[in-house]
RNA sequence: GGGCGCUUAGCUCAGUUGGUAGAGCAAUAGCCUUACAAGCUAUGGGUCACAGGUUCGAGCCCUGUAGCGCCCACCA
């Protein structure tokens, strides 16, 4: 039973991490009828490394956590990894320079290029089977990375219990919420005009807009009525006057009254469109006249639905404009000649290049209606505006028709505000974020995704005599052949040679977004649907610790997919954390990340040092990241390790076991007192970490500590050094141990480490083999109660000792130089008081024999008058 | 434009129901003290963003203002 000499935290890390693991410190019992802690842990992305953010917030449900484990809860704490989606498309082709092109034909013994040099090498275009074989090879070995990093700084997950988002469980409990909301008629598939990403190639919700600040400009475009008259409406858009089907102005304006219901040509391609009325349309905006296109943004696309005119699309899926021919169909023209020939001048390019040529060709000075002017007026007025963007994406957004699924949201906007309300959500300011996102809902969830390494739709469309693909009468996949892929399995009753045939089937060939997915992390851990009777067991979940910006998403998603398939809210409480800010206030990125790796800290200062940095943060509050306080946790690991140190020692010398202790072996008033105090530390920083407040937690006990070391400890040194086992040692001794074994305990959950390092020297035994094994302290071990009179000598112990080393450092003398004379002049009760604990205080402070005096004052009970009077030399 | 949060010592932050302003770091001055010099002791440092109000009393409650951050919406 003895501790290194010195705390090296480095040395025993990988030891302690074995402990934990050959105890299974961690697991969770299926089978125990205690109360259940469940974690709804979030599955980190897969897609490169984990970086300090992420372990900011997953230490923090770890601190809760392991404070829920040792009151007694039978923990569920499991990790998923999120590797479906975009973002690791994205990284596999980066790192292997291949690219998914599902016409291409699955390769032979397919090896993937570990070398790749983007500025060598071309990109190699892949069949969809071997661009998903790339994604589960890379995706798998930066799992095994994330789970040693995770390890290391500690985190008490179930390692048994594991998922992935791309993983035949994943897929099947995926689709089978897919097939539960088409019963429940909450899916519906709808071509339409909707938000296109043409790098990605794929639709994208409104969940995952984002807005920037783009330059642009207003280009001011001459239009004439039928009649001759000219007006001016101003665009940010030129390179879409080819897909002009309307002109508006607000009913009240007067200035276009006349113009109602008539018809106005477009420059360029003499387009015949109607002018309307619109409340759309702002008077005091540009010349209060607007054009309407197929599609410049949302609103064209809410006018274009009410207004049942037709579609002119001329952007294709790529983003770049597409041939079409003026005089057919819905472009009608007054002179297609002339139209066709300016429109063949943009098709091919690419919007940004589109709008160039256009302008260049409104400039000219034949580009007007009559042909006898400028359609262009003035120069162009540059402006900054903001401009939607896919989250991840690279080009602003477009409205392009297609075919998507989309789950059902607008329909329960009260339902879901409500269950919104069941959560109780930290800090409780949060749920207005969720608030206002469900308040402002205008599209239902698009869930479909152009894209390959994703879970598929269980579906197949019939296809008629005709060679007609049937969208609206979908073939579902029956729930027992579950997870299906519809590109490469058959619809029941089909054969695969009837693919894409007259009077067969084809399969779907998007992917669900991946938040489809992930919405279902309680039940992918429940394992609902497959095992009702753990699904039992494990839903909803006690916790959902996230981050801020995600509410609108995961959270948000999370409470839809619960409240459509069985009415619940899926977790109790949803704690969110904040967000890691660099030394200039900015949000932790990923290229920062890289600079400072979670790695790096833990090798230069140490896991726990870290997770005390993570603890001092509040749920929800925005953190920098600061040196300072890594050293802080530094320096509480190693004041515990010699505090414990020092405990140890004293049961060493003469030949006890800590464990042997007996708390009716205390008597002495300090000792009861130190009880006393500790015993309202478990009780109040129990209630705090309840309530999710670990931060406030820490800071009781973390003070109380600091006290134990810095008072009680030099109070109580000379009494357990004696050598005789007598009463008043063994009074010291009991409280030693006892508030040792306390305080190891109050720590545990921050910094597991160094605790355990300790526990496994002094209090481990069979039936509490790690320290995350024994349980927290309670008030009723100590069953002392707190007198006035304990609380004086302590407070008033203290006080002296602290005015002794005031007037001994003034002098500039070390602390141990005697003292002559220590008059204390107080009220009886507090001489009462003090003289308990005498003894302790005239060595503490080492007074002379016969220095210490009392002098009667009439003073308030607490207040001490304490004179001091140094002896000429060291003394003894 | 709507909403949420923040503003306390040089820095990073605590501050319970209103009752004499706190910690760590940094700075300064010291100390080999039988757990700890990677330690310890002590000292200095604040008009609690600003302006009103309620109250015997406001960092805390109310109203307004400013700055910062974030969320949402609009944006021809």
């Amino acid at each position: 039973m003895s501790l290194p000499n010195k705390f090296e935290p480095k040395v025993s890390e990988k030891l302690i991490q074995d402990i934990w693991e050959t105890n299974e410190t961690y697991k969770w019992d299926a089978n125990s009828q205690t109360e259940p802690f469940i974690v709804d842990t979030p599955p980190p992305t897969v897609s490169g490394s984990l970086h300090l953010g992420h372990v900011f917030s997953y230490t923090q449900t770890d601190i809760v956590t392991r404070f829920q484990r040792m009151i007694g809860k039978n923990v569920f704490y499991p990790m998923g990894w999120d590797d479906n989606g975009l973002p690791t498309e994205r990284r596999v082709q980066n790192f292997f320079g291949i690219k998914c092109n599902p016409n291409v034909k699955d390769q032979e013994s397919f090896q993937l290029n570990y070398n790749f040099d983007p500025k060598k090498d071309q990109i190699l275009e892949v069949s969809r089977k071997d661009f998903i074989a790339a994604c589960v090879e890379l995706t798998t070995k930066d799992e095994v990375a994330y789970e040693a990093m995770w390890r290391r700084l500690g985190l008490s997950v179930d390692w048994n219990e594991t998922y992935s988002t791309i993983n035949a469980h994943s897929q099947k409990i995926s689709q089978l919420s897919f097939l539960d909301l088409a019963t429940k008629n909450q899916v519906y598939n709808l071509e339409s005009p909707t938000m296109w990403d043409v790098d990605f190639q794929s639709a994208i919700a409104q969940a995952e807009l984002e807005d920037r600040e783009r330059p642009g400009a207003f280009h001011d475009l001459k239009f004439q009525m039928e009649s001759g008259e000219e007006f001016i409406i101003a665009t940010t858009r030129p390179e879409l006057l080819p897909a002009c089907i309307a002109v508006v102005a607000h009913p009240s304006d007067e200035r276009y009254q006349k113009f109602f219901g008539k018809t106005a040509i477009t420059p360029l391609f003499h387009a015949p469109v109607p002018v309307l009325a619109s409340e759309h349309a702002e008077p005091e905006k540009g010349s209060g006249m607007m054009m309407i296109c197929t599609f410049g943004d949302i609103n064209d696309v809410q006018w274009w639905k009410q207004s049942g005119l037709p579609i002119k699309q001329v952007i294709n899926l790529q983003g770049i404009i597409r041939p079409i021919t003026f005089g057919e169909d819905a472009f009608l023209s007054q002179n297609p000649d002339l139209a066709n020939k300016n429109y063949q001048q943009l098709t091919g390019l690419y919007l940004k290049q589109a709008q160039k040529k256009i302008v260049e060709l409104l400039a000219s000075p034949e580009s007007s209606v009559d042909g006898k002017s400028a359609a262009l007026v003035g120069e162009p007025k540059t402006i900054t505006h903001s401009v939607k963007f896919y989250e991840k994406g690279d080009r602003p957004l477009e409205f392009i028709p297609t075919r998507q699924w989309f789950i059902k949201t607008l329909d329960h906007k009260e339902a879901l505000l409500e269950q919104g309300m069941k959560i109780n959500w930290h800090p409780e300011h949060m749920r207005v974020r969720y608030e206002n996102w469900v308040k402002g809902l205008n599209q239902d969830w698009c869930v479909s995704r152009q894209r390959y390494f994703g879970v598929p739709f269980p579906v197949w469309y019939p296809i008629n005599a005709l060679g007609e693909v049937n969208y609206l009468t979908p073939i579902y996949a029956e729930i027992k052949d579950l997870p299906v892929d519809p590109m490469s399995q058959v619809p029941p009753g089909y054969l695969e040679s009837q693919r894409g045939q007259a009077s067969g089937f084809v399969g779907d060939p998007d992917v669900m977004d991946t938040w489809a997915t992930s919405s279902m992390t309680p039940q992918l851990a429940s394992h609902w649907g497959t095992d009702e009777k753990r699904h039992k067991k494990l839903f909803p979940a006690n916790i959902r610790p996230q981050a801020h910006e995600i509410i609108r998403t995961w959270a948000f998603y999370t409470i839809v997919k619960s409240w459509q398939h069985s009415g619940e809210i899926p977790w109790k409480d949803i704690l969110i954390s904040g967000w890691v800010l660099d030394p200039e206030r900015k949000k932790m990125s990923k290229s920062k990340g890289n600079v400072i790796t979670p790695e790096t800290l833990f090798d230069e200062y140490s896991p726990d040092a870290i997770r005390y940095w993570t603890a001092k943060a509040r749920l929800g509050a925005d953190t920098a990241i600061e040196e300072a306080v890594f050293k802080m946790g530094g320096k509480l690991c190693t004041k515990i390790f010699n505090a414990s140190k020092f405990v140890l020692m004293q049961f060493e010398r003469i030949g006890l076991n800590i464990k042997d202790y007996n708390l009716s072996d205390v008597n002495c008033e300090l000792d009861r007192a130190l009880i006393a105090n500790l015993q309202s530390v478990i009780t109040e920083s129990s209630k705090s970490l309840e309530n999710f407040e670990y931060t406030t937690a820490l800071k009781l006990i973390e003070d109380a500590f600091w006290d134990f070391c810095d008072n009680y400890l030099e109070l109580v040194k000379v009494r357990s050094y004696q050598d005789e086992d007598n009463a008043e040692r063994k009074s010291a001794m009991a409280a030693l141990a006892w508030s040792l074994k306390t305080f190891l305990k109050l720590f545990a959950p921050y910094v597991p480490y160094v605790t355990e390092e300790v526990w496994q020297e002094s209090f481990k035994d069979a039936s509490h083999p790690a320290i995350h094994k024994s349980s927290w302290p309670t008030v009723d071990e100590a069953n002392t109660v707190l007198k006035p009179s304990y609380a004086m000598a302590y407070t008033s112990a203290t006080e002296v000792i602290s005015k002794v080393r005031g007037v001994k450092t003034a002098s500039q003398k070390s602390l141990k130089w005697e003292i002559a004379e220590l008059n204390i002049s107080c009220s009886i009760e507090a001489k009462q008081a003090l003289e308990s604990v005498i003894n302790d205080l005239r060595q503490a402070a080492n007074v002379k024999d016969q220095g210490l005096i009392f002098s009667p004052s009439s003073n308030q009970a607490g207040n001490l008058e304490i004179t001091v009077i140094l002896s000429e030399s060291w003394g003894q």
